[in-house]
DNA sequence: CCTTGACCTTGCCACCGTGGCAAGGTTCAT
DNA sequence: ATGAACCTTGCCACGGTGGCAAGGTCAAGG
């Protein structure tokens, strides 16, 4: 008898406020590929399936989605965003665990941006002083090579 | 008859100024891995071989090392790397073309430093107004949760 | 001569986050 | 009933690096 209502449990599940994995990407911002990612890694729980072996979305499942998306538009690791959840989910957690994993990603943050940041320092200056035309002289290649920037 | 030799080849080497691999990387700071990682994507040639089938490098092929280092230091990519060296390599190039190359890196690297920058600035902002202590209230996971701070 | 240990060889798997492609199944509208 | 649009799983790729395993080579010393 499963197979007597199959034909038409997706168009149901629609009814009744589920969401195709299309849709749902379309709704949270996350391709399919990567709400199937996610799945596997367990960081959201297993979709339920339709007969067809489709899977299923709630509203709430797209808003978790949605959180993903924002942790990840912060920069925040896969690793991190399943501790947010945990914590998202725990009515009972304290606001200084989520501080503190906040606090330790802004300086991950800041250490990236001074390595960054001194990268461009020395690039900028190296690329200052090179003339930029048909001579092959370059303090650029200079400096890579090892060199005094014999100019 | 290369068996009689083979005993010996690899010392031989060494009397002639060339190095393992091993000595390679400790004089260059790469690891033997990438150093075969570079020979396998051609960013170098293929090094040169003993009968038992060790590499062998030359002061040259240190040099080269050290040149990739100090451009992976700068951040620039393998890709990048490889048509710095082909510049390097090419005596008639226009520094143009280097300082194309370098100017062009510099602008990614800003691009990546605002982005880290202003995902930073809007952690902070939220860290600011997280209490962080043991009640569960937290602008952090709100914002993720995509609310209003409601706090 | 033979052993020992340090070094080398290749090859495969992992990370992280994402994208692509292929071969097949399902659903829906015409 | 057919075709288009969607879904399914599974594998491969990127970049750059590390690890491990199973085997070969070399130098030194008993």
């Amino acid at each position: 008898m499963p197979a007597v209502k199959a034909r038409a449990e997706l168009s149901e599940a629609k009814d009744q406020g589920y969401y195709s994995i299309g849709k749902a990407a379309e709704l949270s911002g996350i391709t399919p590929k990567m709400i199937r990612h996610y799945e596997s890694l367990q960081l959201i729980p297993k979709a339920a399936r339709t007969a067809g072996d489709y899977r299923v979305y709630s509203a709430a499942d797209i808003h978790t989605l949605r959180f993903i998306r924002r942790a990840r538009g912060h920069g925040f690791s896969m690793e991190e965003i399943g501790t947010l959840l945990g914590l998202w989910r725990n009515q009972r957690r304290a606001s200084e665990q989520v501080k503190r994993l906040a606090t330790k990603h802004i300086t991950d943050l800041d250490h990236k941006i001074a390595e960054l940041q001194s990268m461009r320092a020395a690039l900028a200056e190296l690329a200052e002083h090179c003339h930029g035309d048909s001579r092959p002289d370059c303090p650029i290649l200079s400096d890579l090579a090892g060199l005094p920037p014999a100019e």
